[in-house]
DNA sequence: AGGGGTTGAGAGAGCGCTCTCTTGACAGTG
DNA sequence: CACTGTCAAGAGAGCGCTCTCTCAACCCCT
């Protein structure tokens, strides 16, 4: 009977629904929750009353009783964040959150200070997080493997040395190879390629696929320049690689930003793509398709891998046994360039 | 006394702090959360307790008792998660994680879903979140502004209409001014401009900025193409600039992607950036140093962005007023292009 | 010395939920 | 018809904190 007029409507509680439908706080409580043992007469009543008041569950008092925290954290290395208007980052956010989106945890995201990892760790052991994901660029980052002991957590891309239980990634090797055997289909024989830093993962996969695939098919696997992922890092590997002499027809570059490099250079050049040379990229991002001839390249489904991980990841919160590693499958993308 | 060999450490708890230390409960909370009148003898006794215990203050129960929630949302609506693999987002989450960090909130993010939307609104409103920030890029997205009338709302970017109480946003028009008169004062008379969509505030404010700057040097601004902020876009706004037979000496540019579709259009010309015609872009994103000459451009500080909203939003959370329109400053960046 | 004021610490009542335990209703059994 | 078993709903004790109130101790002033 209490009317509050005073300003701030006093927000719906479980206990208002109770009164309201004649029931007790714990068949409310049932309702909201699923819980079968429900008959449906009363449930129906139950949430009828829940749309009158217009009853949203508090989080905070969910999880203090159920002394289970409903929220998961998304970390970010400073060094990372660094680099972050990165199209990479958001994506796989973005896979994240239409996942979390579904269940019943919310999605907070932290950008781990290298100043005070403690502040960071405090947060995550606290109790207040269910289970963490790890999006690095960095990926030797040794720093937060070691907390899978503790919580559930989930890297993105395979992690230098062992350490992470669980992480979800793309083929990064079946993919290049995939990628070259592209290039050798089209009759290319001098196929040379710019590589990735290898003290990273995907550097050091890429490279390898390219030699399998070079080496199934008898050639030399010795023109190999390398870059540091970055636009102007192709070029100058480019530059390299034409320096060098030896006749290049065909070219894998380990990601589509330093693909787009080695266009200008070889447009300066005078070398006509895909003519003279056929080039394969590979991420399949925003560089593949604003270059001239548009880059075929390797799809780097991003999105798939955020939600692979945030599913996994929930997986083991809720105890259910999952694989460690996880493969996202890649995909070809033929444009122009080949 | 109890030893807990089961496993899982028991999560340590203001109470253990208060009987190790000796004193209540109410106090350590005191020192906890900074309250000046505690005996600056007892508070220590206090934090060697808490060190002691490796206590981490349990956010939920916090929430609870304070009634106060601490996270704050950041909300993407979907059809901008479509474009979301843009460095524009991932500056403002990485502005507003690092604001955020420093407080006692915590970030969480949503991708607000078209098809239900209540859900998100159910999840604002109920309490859970002391206040939410918006980063659309279809601006002239209403669906969001009204929820201002319920808890603080802070949104980047200024929104077209009324509507939303409380943006951040960089000048757009002052800045556009700046440009063209960069280029006016080396000694350009025929400035085009490629303009964006006028449909969206950036798109708008940036025309009115040249033409001001062209009204203000008493030349005509009649020289108007308009993109839709894409690279294709750009390069064809280019094409019907060139095909009108009206001499160009100069270009200012809605954003750096249309200005790298331009330069492919100018090079393909054989008109000479600078010599031929000098151009002017705007955003300093990646396409700005990935093209050739590098371009000058009005650096967009979105990070800035990010943590100013961040900081609105929190002193809204805690009463402080603040201006409901933030500037953020910009410079012009001079590389080679001008 | 006694009254008022200040200051620092403790007591204890919740915050809005969950969950175990208990109760009550009813059906099935010998 | 008493007895057990089953199932659905209620009672009530917390979850880990915050915060108002109360109280004790001490200081200053007249």
């Amino acid at each position: 009977m209490k009317q509050d007029t005073s300003g701030s409507r006093p927000t719906p509680t479980l206990e208002m629904v109770a009164a309201l439908a004649g029931v007790s706080r714990a068949t409310v409580s049932r309702v909201v929750n699923d819980v079968p043992s429900v008959d449906e007469h009363i449930a129906a009543k139950v949430r009828q009353a829940i749309l009158a008041v217009n009853y949203t569950p508090n989080r905070a008092a969910r999880s203090l009783a159920s002394r289970r925290p409903n929220s998961v954290t998304l970390i970010v290395p400073e060094s990372t964040s660094k680099v972050f208007a990165d199209p990479f980052f958001a994506s796989v956010v973005q896979g994240v959150a239409l996942y979390l989106g579904e269940t019943d945890y919310t999605l907070n995201m932290v950008i781990a200070s290298e100043a005070k990892p403690e502040k960071t760790r405090a947060f995550l052991l606290g109790g207040n997080v269910a289970g963490a994901l790890v999006v690095s660029h960095h990926v030797g980052d040794r720093s937060w493997t070691h907390l899978s002991d503790y919580i559930p957590m989930v890297f993105a891309g395979r992690p230098l040395g062992e350490g992470a239980r669980y992480y979800v990634d793309v083929d990064n090797e079946a993919a290049a190879a995939g990628a070259t055997r592209l290039l050798l289909k089209g009759g290319r024989t001098n196929i040379a390629t710019i590589a990735g830093p290898q003290d990273m993962p995907p550097g050091i996969d890429r490279l390898n696929g390219w030699r399998s695939a070079m080496a199934e098919a008898g050639l030399e696997d010795s023109m190999v320049e390398y870059g540091d992922f970055t636009l102007a890092s192709g070029a100058k590997a480019m530059r390299r690689l034409l320096g060098s002499g030896r006749p290049v027809d065909g070219l894998f570059v380990a990601n589509d930003q330093m693909a787009a490099g080695a266009y200008t250079v070889l447009q300066e050049r005078g070398l006509r793509i895909p003519q003279d040379v056929a080039v394969v990229g590979f991420d399949d991002d925003s560089f593949a398709t604003s270059v001239n001839p548009p880059l075929t390249t390797v799809h780097h489904p991003i999105i798939e891998m955020g939600k692979k991980m945030a599913e996994i990841l929930v997986d083991l919160i809720e105890g259910k046994d999952t694989e460690r590693v996880t493969q996202i499958p890649t995909s070809l993308v033929i444009r122009e360039s080949v």
